[in-house]
DNA sequence: TGCGGGTTCCCCCGCACGGGGGAGGGGCGG
DNA sequence: CCGCCCCTCCCCCGTGCGGGGGAACCCGCA
């Protein structure tokens, strides 16, 4: 609906491979309506580069070493004004394309596709288009995994979950600490935690990830 | 995985508006790697052709006299080696849409998609790639047809639904004037409005009844 | 013509919030 | 036994946020 309307699509490249961060970006940087802006060789810097250069697409490996591929799909994604990701891997059946769908992934590319195949997906998702394995349709039609829309991140304790949930409910930071008679330090402790292990900036965001991935129920 | 290898795709377009038709076929034709073999102005037409023809894609209309487009895709898909069915709609929020990737198809393709998307879109599902909406796909992801949500209270104005829709993602209020192109005050007072018709406390309390009374989506 | 609502912008003020530290006690496993 | 994690509580500091005012512009409608 807004492309190929001058400017060309920025690129950020994630992988822990330099040799396919290498093939991917000959590929791309190749056609003149894509622009390989950087690259990334684990989790963390896919986020740190997404944010930093705000590109339309990120192409992203699911397996890299620290943060993973997955969870940095989910971190890219809680960007203001994300990215598109095109989520790069070797095999179509794996578990986590539903996982990756789940926390927005927009679509999937196998390593053995023809360059013809990568800058089209490439320009697909751009677009704002889904490009999923058909495999993967088939199971989401039939009704996927059953309901939980499951969160991966660092596991919270029970401590942090039951403060989310009170997050959660719109209280303050003085509300929780009454309602589980606990010091208002505590609480912010708490809240400081949560915070961490969900990347979220504010109590604001630890909220909307909560509601979209299941943490606490709608 | 079978494409750009030598025989171009061959294509066969279904829809009762021969404007339409021609249109697609003069975008499609003008592409070396495609090949316009048949058009059909209904649904039983589509069938007959799709199996005399055998092409690679079927480029098939929703809406069509007789039998329509989500029958025809069922009988298409019913042909030996059959090919690849790609809806054309006007609205990506149809309902036939989930009806349609349940009897089989491939994609989707707005009418009011460009000329590279839609050459786009043919190759995509020529390789066996699925393309969808974003909605359907997150439709999907969550299980299935959508529940409605009830929302009372005094209405929010346009802009006032743009700057919750920006706070529900987390946004902080200088992100939002950002966003929006307006100066931090303007902001400041949407939210202000926003956070008394809700009868909200604070910019948190907002997001949860948003998500909570479907004000936004999850 | 005047009124009202929507959108835009501005001021001041108090405060809850989040980041940066640190610290002590209890439980559990190496 | 010691280390580690969880829970608890404490400090300072900067700031984003929300409440309280007000005001201008444009538009549609009476």
């Amino acid at each position: 609906m807004t492309a190929e309307s001058g400017r060309p699509v920025t690129v950020v490249i994630a992988d822990d491979e330099p040799l396919v961060r290498g093939g991917l970006r000959l590929i791309l940087d190749s056609e003149p309506d894509l622009e390989v802006v950087g690259e990334a060789a684990d989790g963390s810097e896919a986020v740190a580069q997404a944010r930093r250069l705000r590109p339309d697409v990120v192409c992203m490996d699911v397996r890299m070493p620290g943060v993973d591929g997955l969870r940095a799909t989910e971190l890219v994604l809680r960007l203001p004004d994300p990215p598109k990701v095109l989520v790069v891997t070797t095999f179509e059946h794996d578990d986590y394309v539903l996982d990756a769908l789940t926390v927005g992934a927009s679509g999937f590319l196998l390593k053995r596709a023809s360059a013809d195949e990568i800058v089209q997906a490439v320009r697909t998702v751009a677009v704002g288009q889904s490009l999923l394995f058909p495999e993967a349709v088939r199971s989401l039609v039939r009704g996927g995994r059953g309901a939980a829309a499951r969160y991966a991140g660092p596991p919270l304790t029970p401590r942090e979950s039951e403060v989310l949930g009170l997050v959660a409910q719109g209280m303050t930071n003085a509300e929780i600490a009454a309602e589980l008679v606990v010091g208002l330090e505590t609480v912010r402790t708490h809240v400081a935690s949560v915070l961490g292990k969900l990347g979220a900036r504010d109590r604001t965001q630890a909220v909307v990830t909560a509601y979209r991935t299941g943490l606490v129920e709608v």
